[in-house]
DNA sequence: TCTGACGTACTTGTATGGTAGCCGACGAAC
DNA sequence: GTTCGTCGGCTACCATACAAGTACGTCAGA
């Protein structure tokens, strides 16, 4: 993980300041560092990170098309609250695109394919083993890349992962309940016996039931958590009135 | 269509600056005006709309990150050409969910839906008698808006749009193709009525082959005018020698 | 004629200044 | 006590200035 202070550091290595910043501030509004409904000022941002208000100014730009910040013109910008109706969306998109790069999946699916996964299904288990749900996060995220990758449709993983964003806030949350991840991990390695036996509809049915999971796991972080969503009205949230104790 | 000289005059109606420029360099690069290959300037392109670059430059990230430009930082900006792995993967988000879509979107077509598809329809071949390609291209925009929407999934047309533009650059060009209109509306016809008849497996068949058609159809316009087309290699293109006789 | 170094003119990236507009608090008028 | 006008402070938006880097045309030299 980037650091604030480490920010300037990095440039170095091919990436510009705004490509740093966009990934600092996604990565803290999909962690739930930065809470939905924050306020984030393009000028505190930029005295923050000791750049610019340039940069930030275009990641916020780029972090709005996402849905992920709500921008209202000289009143401010702010953490979007997960919308409900987005987080159906993009379960609708996920399943699509996942399910049919799946059905051309089975079909071309080699012996090193098949490894491959089974090596991040071992992965998972130990991260599990660990206690570790950030990078059962991360891993997961590359199974379903890779198991898209299978069916030659590596591509459009970049546009699961679009519409993931909202679905991955809450399911942050999600990972702590009682044994989810054992759950999860056991659904993945269903998908995969069903890959290796070629076995199209079997494969199709479980990672449907997983996809369903996840988004019912959605719903009870809801009943929990009803501060991170908003409503489908577009009200601007009220600015925070400034403490005198901060600077 | 909004003019170079208008854009202040349309700023007054809600939409800021960036918005409009980026609105006018999208529809200019979707219509082939501005063609793969050519270079865009920030500056000249301030220049040319009466804005600074600051709304130009933005709205020019933007389309990097939809992949209608790129960037090359230092070099120049350039309308990204054709690159057929693109299409491939644009074709692959589409049908997946537009699919997906109609499958929900038999179970629930009203009697309205049908009607309101119909009159789309009627508007499309009088588009045809007329000659006129650009009205078909909107209309079929929004059949297929429609379509989706019937299944409650209109909210997930955006993504299909944004996967569609690389299609939409070829297909421009396909549709003075002989009689290619009819066939389209033709089909869109088939897929309607199916839907009418409850017949989910009718409509799927002929939706995947209208969209098939139309994935065809750009390879047939790869092979008349390679030059819209890009390798899949990133070799930056080479800077135009500025002519003295301009300005 | 060909080659290579160099200056110049262009590019995007970043920083900073100025403007219009909105919110919320305060105070006067009723 | 309630309502309305005003004012201060904040916002994002747009414009402009500066910095870093690339490519191309020119010209000297072999």
């Amino acid at each position: 993980m980037v650091s604030a202070n480490g920010l300037h550091a990095a440039r170095a290595r091919g990436r510009n300041t705004r490509q740093l910043v966009y990934e600092l501030l996604r990565t803290r509004i999909v962690g739930l560092e930065l809470r939905p409904g924050a306020a984030l000022s393009e000028n505190d941002l930029a005295a923050e990170l000791g750049v610019s208000r340039t940069p930030v100014r275009e990641s916020l730009i780029l972090l709005g098309e996402e849905g992920l910040v709500d921008v209202y013109p000289q009143l401010g910008t702010f953490v979007s609250r997960i919308r409900p109706q987005a987080v159906v969306s993009a379960q609708f998109v996920r399943e699509a695109l996942e399910l049919a790069a799946l059905r051309d999946g089975v079909a071309q699916a080699g012996e090193r394919d098949v490894l491959e996964l089974r090596a991040l299904l071992a992965g998972q288990a130990e991260a599990d083993r660990r206690g570790d749900p950030e990078t059962f996060f991360r891993l997961d995220e590359e199974f379903h890349a890779r198991l898209m990758a299978v069916g030659g449709h590596g591509d459009a993983w970049s546009v699961v992962g679009h519409a993931k964003a909202h679905l991955d806030r809450a399911r942050r949350l999600s990972l702590p309940l009682e044994d989810r991840i054992p759950l999860l991990v056991q659904q993945h390695t269903d998908v995969v016996d069903a890959l290796e036996r070629g076995d199209a509809g079997g494969a199709e049915t479980a990672l449907r039931g997983h996809l369903r999971q996840v988004f019912a796991d959605v719903e009870t972080i809801r009943d929990r958590h009803p501060e991170l969503f908003g409503g489908d009205d577009t009200a601007p949230p009220r600015r925070q009135p400034r403490t005198k104790e901060h600077r």
